[in-house]
RNA sequence: GCGAAAGUAGCUCAGGGGUAGAGCACCACCUUGCCAAGGUGGGGGUCGCGGGUUCAAAUCCCGUCUUUCGCUCCA
């Protein structure tokens, strides 16, 4: 675990051997860049989306919860800018190694057609000018008309195979007007191909009566077209916030690096809606209350940095990231954006609705300007995950392989273990581990020495371990076994959930804020 | 998408034309009994998948899928 790559392979295939996290149908050879969670990794997940919902929802009463649909009304991403912006016909230069926009490549060579013609023009209205040669004239004329034409022509090909979506005929334009990469001159080109960010799917069970449906690229839309609906039913007052976590698609080029990025992910988004002219107010806050969220977890503020973004999206008037250091080096997790009334002002424009708050203090309707904040539930799970994972030496010089989650995220919170498999001790055990699975998410093993158990836990996360012995059955109690430092002592079986909960309830991590 | 490397048991990997291997993990029994690796026995792999060459392919060739790294793209 030297080098941070040797660390990334230990992540991945630790996750794979305790159940945390399975490639996507992987009897079938798996699918790219889709991935699941198994029972370890399904409890961790969980308790993560719970830490945040209820550090954003439950522990703010002005901001609400909200669970809108995958599928969403096709014109919302006309609104929202995703259609225009992630819709590309691609083509690669097999020999420079460069990729083109196609329509593009056949738009250029228009152009370069129509710099011929000025030039012919151009000749021709200094020779003309001179001399006027009725038949020259006329063959120039010829020319000119012939090289529109033949733009026009091309142009309206193009056109329709863009409609048409007949990307092979893009391909067979670009092969038969002979366009050259216009860095190597190679002709050497790969087939045309449509990127679309976003993934398409049809509504209605009949072929002809379909509609074109897209899987989310992101959740935020959901919560802008629900914004009305929320403010009224729930009589909210600005600012207010709706948050929803919940299952985001993107068709990425390139998508890597184990649970990073997928190609279907788990967003958590809280949009706040403010007064204009607030935005930068509110930008500071959220930049600040969300870091915070992140170092109640305890694991390092070495571990953070902001970026703060040059380049702007269409839809932001400030925006920065929460970087964590993953294994493979600082990267985005979290995302804080001021989006100002873009979206809610698009889709007033696209759905012909009013989307406004009355403010009784104004005293007039304005459209709300967005607070975004948007982290990855699964990058949020990586960088857990990761920066848990340790390998220990211990002093006998024996090792041993720790997760040391934050006990509020653990998918166990205790182990119970009887210390032999006789002598009334299993039955005791049981008897702890049924009462105290009421409280928490506990485990019960019985196989093995005692000591192997406790690696066991270790190796899932499980911060205590419960050890009932033979003193047990005399007096009531049991050895507690700290996770990390590996300390135990002696406690009452009737104190063991008062104990336990104080180290891994929400309540006690939040408090940290 | 391009380039490079890799894919053999749950995990880490060895083997490189001639019967499928190791360590750890797993299961059963015995033993020990508060920090892994004691004993005996056992289960598990058409060597990613598909073609080809060969008497014979995990091994050589081609294709394909998946993963990692670099580039590119995106935000």
């Amino acid at each position: 675990m030297n080098n941070p790559q040797d660390l990334f392979k230990k992540v991945i295939s630790h996750a794979k051997e305790y159940g945390f996290v399975f490639q996507s149908s992987e009897i079938y050879d798996g699918l790219s860049a889709v991935y699941d969670y198994g029972q370890n990794g399904a409890e961790l997940k969980k308790n993560i989306r719970d830490y945040w919902w209820k550090a954003m929802v439950q522990m703010n009463s002005n901001i609400v919860g909200l669970d809108a649909a995958i599928f969403m009304h096709p014109t919302t991403w006309k609104a929202s800018g995703h259609i225009d912006a992630f819709n590309d016909p691609l083509i690669d230069n097999k020999d420079s190694k460069k990729r083109y926009r196609a329509d593009v490549l056949v738009e250029d060579y228009c152009a370069k057609i129509e710099q011929k013609i000025e030039k012919e023009v151009k000749k021709a209205k200094k020779r003309f000018g001179d001399a006027f040669d009725k038949a020259e004239f006329m063959a120039t004329n010829a020319r000119v008309l012939g090289y529109y034409k033949k733009i026009n022509s091309i142009l309206k090909r193009l056109g329709k195979s863009l409609e048409n979506e007949d990307l092979a005929d893009v391909k067979a334009l670009i092969e038969e007007l002979e366009i050259a990469d216009p860095i190597s001159g190679s002709r050497n080109w790969t087939d045309v191909k449509q990127f679309n960010l976003m993934f398409g799917t049809k509504l209605g069970a009949s072929a002809e009566s379909a509609m074109d449906l897209y899987l989310r690229p992101e959740t935020a839309q959901g919560i802008f077209v629900n914004f009305l609906n929320v403010q009224k039913t729930g009589r909210m007052k600005i600012p207010f916030g709706i948050a929803q976590t919940g299952k985001a698609f993107r068709n990425e080029i390139v998508a890597r690096q184990f649970i990073f990025r997928m190609r279907e992910f788990e967003q958590m988004e809280m949009q706040f809606f403010i007064k204009p002219g607030t935005q930068k107010k509110w930008y500071e806050h959220w930049k600040e209350a969300r870091l915070k969220w992140h170092l109640s977890l305890g694991m390092g503020a070495d571990n953070y940095r902001f970026h703060d973004h040059e380049k702007l999206a269409h839809y932001a008037d400030a925006a920065a990231d929460i970087e964590f250091k993953f294994p493979f080096g600082f990267k985005e997790l979290e995302g804080i954006h001021s989006r100002t009334d873009f979206d809610l002002s698009q889709h007033e424009k696209y759905a012909g609705k009013k989307l406004q708050f009355f403010d009784p203090e104004e005293n007039k309707n304005y459209v709300p300007y967005v607070l975004e904040t948007s982290i990855g539930l699964d990058r949020m799970f990586l960088a857990v995950f990761s920066n848990s994972l340790k390998e220990e030496t211990l002093e006998n010089n024996s090792s041993r392989t720790l997760l040391k989650l934050p006990a509020v995220l653990a998918p166990y919170k205790a182990a119970v273990l009887p210390l032999v498999k006789k002598d009334g001790l299993p039955e005791l055990a049981k008897n702890i581990f049924k009462e105290l699975r009421w409280d928490f998410s506990v485990i019960y093993d019985e196989k093995d020495a005692v000591g192997r158990r406790y690696r066991r836990q270790d190796a899932i996360g499980t911060p205590f371990c419960i050890t009932v012995d033979h003193k047990s059955i005399e007096d009531k109690t049991v050895t507690l076994r700290q996770r990390d430092s590996m300390e135990q002592t002696r406690v009452k079986i009737n104190d063991l959930s008062k104990i336990i909960n104080k180290e891994v309830a929400a309540k006690h991590w939040l408090k940290r804020l």
